[in-house]
DNA sequence: CTAAAGCCTAGTAACGCAATAGGAAATATA
DNA sequence: TATATTTCCTATTGCGTTACTAGGCTTTAG
């Protein structure tokens, strides 16, 4: 599986912010009731959001949590290498394995390296807006 | 990850078998010596390919491992498939999920089912022959 | 008969994922 | 200033999967 539940929430809840930018902050209750998350399990996601400058968090009464730039500048693949720590679709190209002791004559490798560009060429041509419904974003329907 | 060393493995012994198609059959031994991989663990792998008829194994003196086709006509699709079980980037395509109750409403499945056409046309696309070595396949060097 | 090979069923150690627990710190409002 | 609300932080746990190992059985050529 390339993408957890941790950048498939992630993703769905910065849909959400998105589509409710016009009522300010919402704090996590909200989101996670809407969403159908654990609360306690979403802290974890929104927490690592927070601490790369994706969202804004604000804690006391009236907090919560609010996108730092408009829908338009967010990428879905900057939002799931975020929370999936990488969209690297084998070790070998990960850290880990990488300089592989068989990379020099590994008939496969090319393969693996046109795959984790189709991936990630394609998840950062869609951004955010693209994402929110129509008629979100407005508090009203014509 | 999208692909694990069961998947990676499969294909470079797919590779390895497809080089090698001129010299017969091929002993698990060999090939394990060839990519430095476990012979018990290469032993599940080469399995799972003689049960879905991708490779003839043959026991006994002078026995090994053959292709059951002419190597254009593997993809590498349907060997990562087989041995993975699924290449769905994420769950929601991979039957357990599928049904999600939110799937009617969700902003991000899109993606995925884009994703995952993106993934497998690209791997589908691709067959064994493309990745052999140009000078293998012969007992020769010119 | 024997050595060389594949076939089959388990088992296990380590890891990552998904989720939970409990409390500390900040903030608005009464 | 007291209180309710909300985020922030550090750990821990249960569970499934992955990667690999063990041991024995069966087939085949010479």
């Amino acid at each position: 599986m390339l993408v957890s539940t941790k950048g498939r929430y992630a993703l769905r809840v910065m849909v959400d912010l998105a589509e409710h930018q016009a009522a300010g902050r919402i704090p996590l209750k909200e989101i996670a009731a809407r969403q159908g998350i654990s609360e306690k399990y979403l802290e974890n996601i929104l927490a690592t959001l927070v601490r790369a400058n994706m969202l804004s968090g604000m804690r006391g009464k009236g907090g919560g949590y609010v996108l730092m730039r408009p829908p338009e500048q967010y990428t879905v693949g900057e939002i799931l290498r975020l929370t999936e720590g990488s969209l690297a679709p084998v070790a070998c190209l990960d850290g880990d394995c990488k300089g592989c002791s068989r990379s020099d004559e590994c008939p496969t490798l090319d393969v693996w390296k046109n795959l984790d560009k189709l991936i990630n060429d394609y998840l950062d041509g869609v951004t955010l807006d693209q994402l929110v419904a129509p008629n979100h974003g407005y508090d009203y329907v014509i």
